[in-house]
DNA sequence: GCAAAAGTGTTCACATTACACCCATGG
DNA sequence: CCATGGGTGTAATGTGAACACTTTTGC
């Protein structure tokens, strides 16, 4: 859509002291060696040399918001596919050192060892979340609301399994709820609430390699899932 | 913040083909007649005549994405110091007609009866939300979002005393939980726990003017939520 | 045989639900 | 005196938290 000439005639939305620049930055969440990781990238900037940022990018003339977010991660990882939530927007004057943008932070959940991730960018790192204590622009922030953000969804909802691989073990599980709740959960209620929820298959199999007595091995029942989520919304209400 | 005349050396968050327009949108609830209703004002974009809106405005280029809301809110309906929080941010290419405006969209909880709001615009209305069945742009879907995540929150937090007069009887009360949720509550129970929550407190005044046995008059005890929230903050996590 | 984690039930406290009668007021 | 909602308690059920011992495997 170009900008008219007459200014005057010019509907306000089009003028430029009017317009901003919009981007979206992933936090991308993962799982690896007993922490919650997210992925950073070190900044370019001059005003940020050295520190770290979230991976993000400016919006495009003809992109949906969602769509950018989806491009970063597809882009920045590889990733097809994956969970991927808006949690929030920040638009603070001065956020940005270069000029006036206008930030919609989304937050992914991915299997740190997925295939494509290995062979990514090196310019890229999985930090602890826990000892991130710096970054570049407001992402110290962002990081935190999303962080947050995610201790609550996964309370709510069974969002955790994209953390997981296909087949996992109990302990692996909770060990992701612990990590990512930052608190020690009673093994046996674990094991009850979370078998009671039907949501779990049973696979059969036993743990490999292990140096101690194997689990068994379970995947998440997304087919289960699907059907409670319709049930609980066929209901009078939500 | 000028835009630089020579685009190879213009930052890419500074040429127009990355700019846009920002809005935020307020959908603002309030409570009477025994409904949840919505201030909405009539569109005056011919796309959309006769339709209605939600209250918004285009970000202005030095101000916060926060102060916009405040600012619409302030501006609209007089009011200052209300409850207002950021829900979510809605980006289609095509979901304004004039042309590209991502827009951020807060809800707000005022109480219908303030002084302010009756002396109000007159092109401003309040409509039952569960009688909305059309708005312009995307603001019905904007609405559905708001007004789901309003159901979430009162069930989390108290944000439902932003509706209510200074004093009120618990069968007020009740009344607004019920058609936020658009359930039926156990008088009993919803006292028990209203009253366990410690957040009420019993100005030892009677409803005047009310057709029956007149009930007890109550207020938010801010005071005491406030020093909860300390209490529960000081803890290991959250 | 030792270390490490798997697997398994019961008890208790607390929260939620369901449910019925008499009372105070206005009309 | 009638209609309307105010005010009250108890029993049943469900949920979450605490807690210990035996088993299986790798080393």
């Amino acid at each position: 859509m170009a900008i008219k000439p007459n200014i005057n005639t010019t509907p306000v939305e089009l003028r430029p002291e009017f317009q901003f620049a919009v981007s979206v930055d992933c936090v991308i969440f993962g799982y690896d060696e007993d922490a919650l990781k997210v992925l950073l990238i070190e900044c370019d900037l001059p005003a940020f040399r050295g520190q770290w940022s979230l991976l993000g990018d400016l919006l495009r003339p003809d992109e949906d918001l969602d769509a950018a977010s989806y491009r970063v991660l597809r882009e920045r990882t590889g990733l097809e596919n994956v969970f991927l939530e808006q949690v929030h927007t920040f638009g603070r004057v001065g956020r940005h050192p270069a000029g006036r943008v206008v930030t919609t932070a989304y937050y992914s959940l991915v299997n740190v060892r997925d295939h494509q991730l290995r062979q990514m960018d090196n310019e890229l790192h999985w930090h602890p979340v826990q000892e991130v204590s710096q970054m570049a622009f407001d992402h110290l922030e962002i990081l935190g609301t999303c962080h947050q953000s995610l201790r609550k969804k996964v309370q709510e909802e069974p969002v955790i399994f994209n953390l997981m691989e296909d087949k996992f073990s109990l302990r692996e599980l909770q060990a992701v709820y612990e990590a990512i709740l930052d608190v020690k959960l009673d093994r046996r209620n674990f094991r009850k609430k979370l078998f009671s929820t039907g949501l779990l298959t049973d696979l059969g199999e036993l743990e490999q390699n292990v140096p101690h007595r194997p689990g068994r091995l379970y995947s998440f029942h997304r087919e289960e899932y699907a059907r409670m989520r319709k049930k609980a919304f066929g209901g009078i209400d939500f």
